[in-house]
DNA sequence: GAGTGGTCTAGACCACGAG
DNA sequence: TCGTGGTCTAGACCACTCA
């Protein structure tokens, strides 16, 4: 398999190594595609695919018409499902910032099936974008029926947290927290949107959320890149409570 | 961004196509690469790249030496988190067959954390992969100490479950379930094994499950295949239990 | 306009699989 | 041996970014 290391392979080490001793730093440029294929004496098109190779992994991040350019490392972030940390674990100590863009719209599509509602039926649509820095990290669309939707919260808030703080009282306590996870390429727009190349999967999280009547109170969908994020459940087992396997 | 409709989005839809409405039957191969290229007039990286598109989703089968085939589509399974059922929920009724593979060996590398135990403490893997049809499905590792293993499970066993059936008896109940899911490429060797290409992203879960007195009874590895598979957790919030967000 | 990456061509040669 | 896919070349032309 690895026995017949191909030159992309070759090429593609050796500037993962450049980068992982430091010899090229997060943020900076690299020399142009031209210029780096004649220094390692190939086409183009191969060391094309030697940089697809690093993109892929998340290391190098291509940006039309200017260059390719390290990227900083991104702290990977756990997503702790089950309804406790709402957001991501380390959300609050490691300067990742939260837009929020509101809307509201009108059930469609799977949001029908998710929540439970007729279509057409009111909804509010948080769109959460976080960044890193100056680099968006991970996106997250949560959508409220429009009777439990918080409206003292601003459009304009751009802290993800005060959102999650209003619909968590506005609400009774959830009782059951579905989530299933799956990992799929990017769409061409969250692919621009988290500046990803379309070849890095993403973890795609659906959220459903009810109460104790059994009424979903939220639904969201996550898209967490998968070079930066996991997701981590705990499952405690009453001794009397225990299922069957 | 998909304004401009590159060559082998135009040709990967055309394939696509005609997979979907059955024009090309699944296990059927397709022309040689060079003759579809002399099809749609493009050169063959052009065409490969192509090709490239619909392995990524999983449609197609690239075998060296022999050609291009349409794959069986894959029963879409789910792995249900939580340590209720311990493998797929569709396995018993969906015609998936699991092989194991059973080893003695000693602790080292992550499962030394996994399972908190030193370093050369022995243990036993149980590698099970997983079939539909001909075609391998998924692949789990799973290990165990020693001193739990059921040594009544022969070596040959062929039915996964009866290895979680003897691993239940044994052991005395699962307190405390840990689950983190990741996304990444597969490695050379699960690509070969599960015969995917390189490119389709796996949902790689590390399970380890705890009894009551806290000691790990179980660490396993599964690896999942994107295109067939996805993870669902269920949470039950008892009200009193109930953690602030 | 100069420089960058994005796509594509029309070949060449190598490695694998089956007869 | 022959047909298959795997890799690579040396260029061409287009699209995007920035001065």
């Amino acid at each position: 398999m690895q026995s017949m290391p191909s030159r992309r392979h070759v090429i593609a080490n050796d500037i993962r190594h450049k980068i992982s001793t430091g010899r090229i730093k997060a943020g900076e440029r690299l020399p142009s595609e031209a210029q780096l294929a004649t220094r390692y004496e190939v086409a183009t098109p191969t060391l094309r695919s030697a940089l697809a190779v690093l993109q892929s992994e998340g290391l190098v991040e291509k940006i039309h018409g200017k260059g390719n350019f390290v990227r900083y490392p991104r702290r990977r972030v756990t997503y702790v499902g089950g309804g406790h940390a709402l957001r991501t674990e380390s959300s609050t100590e490691s300067g990742i910032r939260v837009s929020v863009h509101i809307t509201n719209l009108q059930a469609h599509g799977q949001l029908i099936g998710l929540l439970g509602v007729p279509a057409g039926s009111p909804l509010t649509e948080f769109l959460c974008l976080s960044h890193e820095g100056k680099s968006p990290h991970s996106l997250a669309r949560i959508y409220v029926p429009r009777d439990l939707s918080p409206t003292g919260v601003a459009a304009e808030s751009h802290c993800c947290k005060s959102v999650e703080a209003k619909l968590a009282e506005l609400r009774p306590p959830l009782t059951e927290v579905l989530e299933r996870v799956t990992a799929r390429p990017p769409t061409h727009e969250e692919a621009a949107t988290l500046r990803i190349s379309s070849t890095l999967a993403v973890l795609a999280i659906t959220r459903v959320a009810a109460d104790s009547t059994g009424r979903v109170v939220e639904a969201a969908l996550l898209v967490l890149p998968s070079d930066r994020a996991d997701v981590c459940f705990t499952t405690h087992h009453m001794t009397d409570e225990r299922t069957s396997g």
